[in-house]
DNA sequence: TTACAATTGATAATCATTACTAACAGGGGT
DNA sequence: ACCCCTGTTAGTAATGATTATCAATTGTAA
């Protein structure tokens, strides 16, 4: 992905880093306006979305905007499928992650924690070897 | 919570859990209409939060609505706080979790995953303490 | 059987995000 | 220097998911 790197994408990249925090596109666009007050908001989505496809930052995301619900209350993990979103349970053996060893340093009282993996589903997988022979996401 | 059980609601649940699947409140919401054509999508919505207020269902969820970003690529994991919805890097072994040795059964091709953790962040700790004596979520 | 609170259907409003569009900017090549 | 091409921008409209509002209905309990 050819990309420049015009002074808006710099300053926003910049505003992220340094906060070393997880802020949100509206959060950042309250930021980067104090530096560049005539930026729009889309300018910052377009960028934070262009950043990260190039890799250059992270978003942090679950599978898709819409909520899901789920009928199983017992702990359980979940898998997403990349190409299609939906959404499956998972075996996973839970004992292996120990919250109390976790992140006491932050201050947090943790109350719970869940285990999420995304790949590509039997169906999509065959679905893509037929006609592009897999290469994704 | 108190709640009675009404026939929308039972509904509701019923296709939910008939269903084995992780539905959104859409895909939901056209099943339950051919049962009940003059249901409200907004009954749907209404009682799926109940249903998991009471934890009868279980809401998939990330923390909050918005997506958030981060400059750090380096793998790694985050917690959240259930209060003020800050999200936080953590430390987690992430050696701890072998992809391969989950969900092959299924049939997923596994190219990542993630660990999130929530609770209560040291702030909101602090807050709950002076006035409610923290009972949450 | 009246009286109150919970719930519903219908729809408006909100919120986050994405799409659209006309204007602008930065190179080449000529 | 001038034109062309493409990427990018600001501004704004549109979309999609969810939540709020509200009058009408229902269930329950006195």
């Amino acid at each position: 992905m050819q990309m420049r790197m015009t002074s808006q994408r710099e300053i926003i990249l910049k505003e992220l880093q340094d906060s070393h925090q997880h802020l949100t596109a509206d959060e950042l666009y309250e930021r980067v306006k104090k530096i560049m007050p005539r930026i729009s908001l889309a300018t910052v989505y377009r960028n934070l979305e262009t950043l990260s496809e190039a890799g250059i930052i992270t978003k942090l995301e679950i599978s898709g905007r819409q909520k899901r619900f789920d009928a199983d209350v017992h702990p359980h993990d979940h898998i997403y499928c990349l190409e299609c979103h939906r959404v499956d349970n998972i075996e996973f053996d839970r004992d292996l992650v120990d919250p109390a060893a976790v992140a006491s340093d932050k201050g947090y009282r943790i109350t719970g924690y869940r285990v999420e993996f995304k790949g590509i589903c039997a169906n999509c997988r065959a679905a893509l070897k037929t006609h592009d022979d897999g290469d994704e996401q």
